[in-house]
RNA sequence: GGGCGGUUAGCUCAGUUGGUUAGAGCGCCUGCCUUACAAGCAGGAAGUCCGGGGUUCGAGUCCCUGACCGCCCACCA
């Protein structure tokens, strides 16, 4: 037997081998661009959000992928040039802690093992763990060109990366300097802003009385009462502010003030009273202390007024040693002993209870400390506005378009991006500190090679920076990297590796990025500013200048929604509720969880992942498998007489003739109509669209109906007309191996593992990947359709007639039918009698001249107003019946009113389009009929017996 | 303090530019092991479209307003 699949549908036995066959056949590998490569389609790109080498597959990673692969697979069998590429981020502090965190468990640590050998240390890391999430990409059937995985520390990008800081460093746009940066105590490294995440936390509001002096700069006895949440850092206040009309404090204009704890510079530092209007007269005390070392408020005032910065704290949140006494203790501890140094002098006016938001680093949750630090700094408004210039302009396309609005809120306020991290794993920084002159050396661009010499004095004594780059800078560059930039552009020309311009050229910009909206300032907006300060100095492959529009690192973006749990909470490990998908996975299939997601995936919508869902998914894949089941045993049978269907016949859209029957024209329709909605709802990102009219479409139309009736057709006695056999079963196969394809980017798996056995071991190409995905079609309104209806509801009454009337299931009974206005039954009824009487366990089907009386008449609409009446001696249940009737009268009566109602309006049928109205009168009289019947039908009823 | 999104059946969600009597899956009820499938088949019940006002011939859909839920951004010590 050739068909010989088992009866249920398991996943597990035939996801792994296609896994492994399409990375191993490279069936999705897009290589360069030949220089003729004219006609090969028009290319469709998109670029992996590049997992961190830390990872391990999430929901959101598979939903993320999911959906890319959905639109890559239909976009290569629609004939586009698809190119899906992967990749892996070196996520500076992530990766950095969890090689710090093995160390320790090792008792050892980063410092101890020195720079050289832990850098050593996270590239072994790397290669043992990196590989993990790709891996797990794989078993998913992501359908990527695994010959272009990158690694953002490559070499070919780690080149793109230094290119990219000597130009901006050449067009000023680099700067170096002492500013406010979060910092994080436990990774000891500065974070940008988007790197800090505040969370609301109870704390106090102390208020601190400090002793003003007087003109001989003795004790006043007198004291300004300040508020502040963090009475460590008075140890680097340098003033005290308040406001210039604020009446409270006029009498302290131009006084000092005395702060009351003893640092090692002095053991009373004296500090001004300054003005500024800055400060809110309505908060605390209307005093603020200044503190320019770690307040970026208090920064910019000491700015404004010319006064010294005191860095009270050393890299770990340690208080360092201008502070004397607190010298050496953690900023928590040194708070408390503040808070009781104070108390103990009696300049504790009071504590209260406050709650405020603090700032803790993303990575390690440690509280950020706001620090003075020299940092590297990008000037970001030039890269901005170029950014805001390319989405305003509409060359980058957002969906949900929402987003757009967010993008240009953050591009609106956005800060100058500090770059530096005082990591050691990551991009290091290319520039040199000379030993002599302290001037800093940047290489030229479009240079090899590290300078050897102080580009400024000529000594050679001078040493690269130790800090890295953020790692958000090399993964902004992707778009231009991961093509080859700048390999090309480079001013010696003999370099340029030709393969990568045709890449550059062929692919860039990419299609379209496919993302979560929590990296859409990290990522997202970073590769747009990236891409078009970058990419528009490269010309296009003829030589002629690129525009803005061309020179945008993607053309669309789609940004998904978050899955969330069942009950539409956020998974995490310390609520426990994490699924994981490689878990699931393994329990339903890739394909039924790839379904559940499509399926759920409404744009803006966040998804409450629910694994009843996905069980269902698991049944659709197990009808599909079953339809397959039944139609190998059809064409098993068939070949036993001789009847085989052509599979030159197969692999286009079917056709069916007019005089074919019924159910054969109508499923071919319904096959072209669920195409064009399929490849619509994808073109505007709707995946629940497309995924549940694919489900309509084999489970509602094809299996419940189609299958159903063509079981009639498929006649393999002797006596058969093997021409009406083949005719049917060339349709059925020819249908199902369309539908395999149509839902081929949703259930890669189950339709290539299908698509192969319906070409019996020779299938026209080496996976159902790299067929034709069924196109639009121009359609008019097919009869079919209406004819169908027809049949269908007739099918749908009398089953639940014959529900009604308690016939025993398998019984056959005869019916009667009666057809308003025409005499005659249409061609559509008389045609397919026999469908009815075998989907409907009908007997005979009896026409009548006169119309149907009766409790247990049904009605029904289509073309005329048809009744019928299932012929049964009924055991009826006289109560329910008129519990259903009444009930049924009433919806007739309050849809009659309302039609009624506007029916009378002359407005109405002034102004509302020909076709409302049209219907409307149509409903109308419907209704009434429908009405009349029913009220016929309760007067029918026996008089319920008096008790 | 700003900004954004949501509220439709018991649950999770669709519902295009306003247009005929608001849909799906799951769950629920009833009956069936009908030779592709019990992960199935057939039939059925179930909604004050968050509340209030307005525009319109017509509102789940547009406008105003209130309530509740969620998210993002933000330097008030």
């Amino acid at each position: 037997m050739p068909h010989d699949l088992p009866k249920a549908y398991d996943p597990a036995a035939i996801e792994d081998h296609w896994a492994e066959y399409w990375v191993r056949e490279k069936l999705f590998a897009q290589p360069t661009p030949s220089a003729d490569a004219a006609g090969k389609g028009e290319p469709f790109t998109i670029l992996l959000p590049p997992p961190n080498v830390t990872g391990r597959l999430h929901m959101g990673h598979m939903l993320n992928q999911t959906e890319m692969d959905i639109l890559i697979r239909w976009r290569r069998m629609s004939g586009r040039r698809a190119l899906w590429l992967p990749g892996t981020d070196h996520a500076g502090i992530a990766t950095q802690m969890m090689v710090e965190r093995q160390l320790v468990s090792e008792g050892t640590s980063r410092q101890k093992l020195g720079r050289e050998a832990f850098v050593e240390r996270v590239w072994k890391w790397r290669e043992h763990y990196g590989g993990v999430i790709l891996d797990q990409m794989k078993r998913l059937g992501a359908s990527v060109d695994w010959q272009r995985e990158y690694f953002t520390m490559d070499e070919k990008l780690s080149i793109a990366v230094r290119e990219a800081f000597v130009r901006l460093y050449e067009q000023n746009l680099i700067y170096r300097g002492a500013y406010i940066v979060n910092w994080c105590p436990r990774c000891q490294t500065a974070i940008s802003d988007l790197e800090v995440f505040h969370e609301e936390q109870s704390g106090h509001l102390w208020e601190i009385r400090y002793p003003v002096l007087d003109a001989k700069g003795k004790d006043s006895g007198k004291f300004l009462s300040v508020a502040t949440t963090r009475p460590e850092t008075m140890l680097g206040d340098v003033a005290v502010a308040i406001h210039p009309e604020d009446d409270r404090y006029q009498h302290l204009h131009g006084k000092k003030l005395r702060l009351p704890l003893r640092t090692s510079d002095q053991s009373n530092r004296v500090i001004p009273i300054i003005l500024d209007s800055w400060v809110s007269r309505d908060f605390g005390t209307g005093a603020v202390k200044v503190t320019p070392a770690h307040d970026p408020n208090d920064f910019a005032l000491a700015e404004r007024h010319s006064l010294p910065s005191i860095n009270i704290m050393d890299d770990t949140g340690h208080i360092n040693a201008e502070s004397g006494p607190y010298a050496g203790l953690d900023r928590y501890v040194a708070r408390k002993r503040v808070v009781a140094d104070l108390e103990a002098q009696n300049l504790l006016a009071g504590i209260k209870d406050y709650v405020n938001n603090i700032g803790h680093c993303d990575r390690c949750k440690t509280v950020v400390e706001p620090r003075l630090s020299t940092q590297w700094f990008i000037k970001i408004q030039p890269l901005a506005d170029k950014a805001k210039e390319a989405v305003r302009q509409g060359h980058i396309k957002f969906t949900p378009e929402m987003y757009e609005k967010t993008y240009f809120e953050w591009m609106e306020n956005i800060h100058d991006w500090c770059i530096s991290r005082q990591l050691w794993w990551g991009h290091r920084i290319p520039a040199w500190h000379c030993a002599e002159c302290y001037k800093i050396t940047v290489p030229k661009p479009n240079t090899k090679g590290d300078p050897t010499a102080c580009a400024h004095c000529g000594s050679k004594k001078i040493t690269q920076e130790t800090d890295v780059l953020d790692t958000w800078f090399s993964s902004g560059l992707l778009p231009v990297s991961v093509f080859g930039w700048p390999h090309f552009n480079t001013e010696n020309r003999a370099d340029t590796a030709l393969s990568d311009f045709r890449d550059f050229a062929a692919f860039y910009p990419t299609s379209l990025l496919v993302t979560g909206f929590d990296i859409l300032f990290f990522w997202v907006a970073r590769m747009i500013m990236f891409g078009c300060w970058f990419a528009e100095d490269v010309p296009h492959a003829d030589g002629s200048k690129r525009s803005l529009a061309d020179s945008v690192p993607f053309r669309e973006v789609y940004i998904h929604a978050l899955v969330l749990d069942a009950n539409r909470e956020k998974m995490s490990k310390v609520k426990g509720n994490v699924l994981d998908p490689i878990e699931i996975v393994k329990t339903y299939g890739t394909d039924a969880v790839r379904f559940t997601l499509a399926a759920m995936a409404s744009p803006g919508t966040d998804i409450a992942f629910n694994i009843a869902r996905t069980e269902g998914y698991r049944a659709f894949a197990n009808k599909i498998w079953n339809a397959a089941r039944f139609l190998f045993m059809n064409v098993d049978r068939a070949a036993e007489i001789g009847i085989v269907v052509d599979p030159t016949t197969l692999g286009k859209m079917p056709e069916a003739a007019t005089y074919a029957p019924l159910e054969a024209r109508w499923i071919v329709a319904e096959l072209h109509a669920t195409a064009a909605k399929v490849n619509q709802s994808l073109e505007n990102y709707r995946y629940d669209d497309a995924a549940n009219t694919i489900y309509q479409f084999f489970w509602g139309s094809f299996c419940d109906w189609y299958l159903e009736i063509v079981k009639l057709r498929l006649d393999f006695s002797e006596s058969a007309d093997k021409a009406q056999t083949k005719a049917a079963l060339t349709t059925l196969v020819q249908v199902f191996e369309a539908a395999l394809r149509l839902l081929s980017p949703f259930m890669p798996f189950l339709t290539e593992e299908l698509w192969h056995a319906v070409y019996d071991g020779n299938p026209p190409a080496k996976s159902i990947a790299l067929t034709f995905y069924p196109p639009i079609r121009q359609i008019q309104t097919d009869p079919a359709f209406g004819e169908m209806d027809l049949i269908r509801e007739l099918i749908v009454q009398i089953r639940s007639q014959r529900k009604e009337l308690g016939v025993p299931e398998k019984d056959s009974v005869p019916i009667i039918i009666h057809a308003v206005p025409m005499t005659q039954a249409p061609a559509a009824l008389l045609d397919n009698l026999n469908v009815i009487q075998k989907l409907a366990r009908v007997s005979n089907v009896q026409f009548s001249e006169s119309e149907i009386q009766g409790p247990d008449v049904f009605h029904y609409p289509y073309f005329g107003y048809y009744s019928g009446r299932v012929v049964y001696e009924r055991t009826i249940d006289v109560s329910a019946e008129r519990e259903r009737l009444t009930k049924e009268i009433a919806k007739y009566e309050k849809g009659l009113i309302t039609a009624e109602r506007q029916l009378g309006n002359e407005s109405f049928l002034a102004k509302a389009p020909a076709n409302v109205v049209e219907g409307l009168k149509k409903q109308e009289a419907e209704t009434r009929l429908l009405l009349e019947k029913a009220r016929a039908a309760l007067e029918a009823l026996p008089k319920e017996r008096e008790r």
